[in-house]
RNA sequence: GGUGCGGUAGCUCAGUCGGUAGAGCAAAGGACUGAAAAUCCUUGUGUCGGCGGUUCGAUCCCGCCCCACACCA
């Protein structure tokens, strides 16, 4: 009997891996599994370098357009929705494919992530609050205080983490380093990994290149519309932020622009950091 | 042609009361378990415009020259 084999196609963006996909997913005659923290979010479209219409007839994609910008997306709500659907696929086909830029999300979903309950909605928002309010040095008391594993281990310049490791130690009693010490999630079919590079001078003209693109095809009316909605996670966003900025009068459209390049050259190289250290090209 | 103000890191500039220099931005590298296109960490030697002079020692003081800007002719 044939194994199942899923194909994952990573790399930076503007490197070429959506045409590469669609190419394979042809060949295989299969479906594709987008593994893209932005694409997924129907409202967004030019800036986040979407599959075309004309792309999106030629092979079905999960988790493009699956989403609202108003929904809670997360890497542990895709390692769910990746593995149903992966599953799907394989009902009729031995291999499906998987394309996307976002390391944590491949990660998740070829290892899965460390059970860890599911945190009070009034408590984040409390702590979050707090932290808006009191900033980052009573964060790092109160990990202190909390969290002595983390307080030692984790990192104390981080926000992000730091809202994080205190949420799930205050709801559960346990650090959150402590929950990641399990073993590797086996999964029940193979998995292929393809990394698509390119030489950084090439990649960062590509990166510059499609950024004009955007513009030309009308991002900045785009972002135009999403401007009510800047505060959600999902317009933290490099292409919208930019121009937020240059609508509020904080930078000139050029200078907006500029960032926009800059900021994706940023992304890709953070992209290419992560891929060489997780994932190396396995056949 | 004259006067004034400058010429210091890729860019904008600070500074050294004379002991070969430092910020921001850019750039590079790294981390990453429910915001990940997010978030965070690390990294600064450059003929201090050129040539002379003074000095133990000049990027800093003096002279000349070159370049940029502003104003006056």
């Amino acid at each position: 009997m044939n194994k199942k084999t899923c194909i994952i196609i990573a790399g930076p963006t503007a490197v070429g891996k959506t045409s590469y996909g669609i190419e394979l997913a042809q060949k295989y005659h299969t479906q594709i599994i987008s593994a893209d923290s932005r694409q997924c979010f129907k409202e967004l479209n030019i800036g986040v370098a979407k599959p075309s219409a004309e792309q999106l007839k030629k092979v079905k994609h999960y988790f493009i357009n699956s989403h609202s910008i108003h929904e809670e997306v997360n890497a542990r709500m895709f390692e769910k929705y990746a593995l149903q659907n992966v599953q799907k696929i394989f009902e009729e086909n031995d291999t499906a494919i998987m394309v996307g830029g976002t390391g944590l999300y491949i990660k998740a979903f070829m290892e899965g992530l460390d059970e860890i309950p599911e945190v009070n909605e009034k408590l984040r928002e409390e702590i979050n609050n707090n932290y808006r309010k009191k900033g980052l040095e009573w964060l790092q008391n109160e990990i202190k205080k909390n969290d002595p594993v983390f307080f030692e281990k984790g990192e104390m310049q981080n926000p992000q983490r730091m809202l994080r490791a205190l949420e799930v130690k205050l709801s559960t009693g346990k650090s959150i380093l402590d929950f990641h010490k399990k073993e590797k999630a086996k999964r029940n079919f193979e998995i292929k990994v393809r990394l698509l590079e390119l030489p950084r001078e090439k990649l960062y003209q590509n990166i510059n290149e499609r950024v004009d693109q955007m513009m030309e095809s009308g991002l900045l009316k785009e972002a135009e519309s999403l401007y009510p909605f800047k505060k959600l996670n999902a317009l933290q966003t490099v292409g919208y932020k930019e121009l937020f900025d240059y609508f509020d009068g904080k930078i000139s459209y050029e200078k907006a622009v500029d960032e926009v390049k800059k900021n994706t050259r940023h992304y890709a190289k953070r992209q290419m950091t992560w891929f060489s250290k997780y994932l190396q090209n396995k056949n």
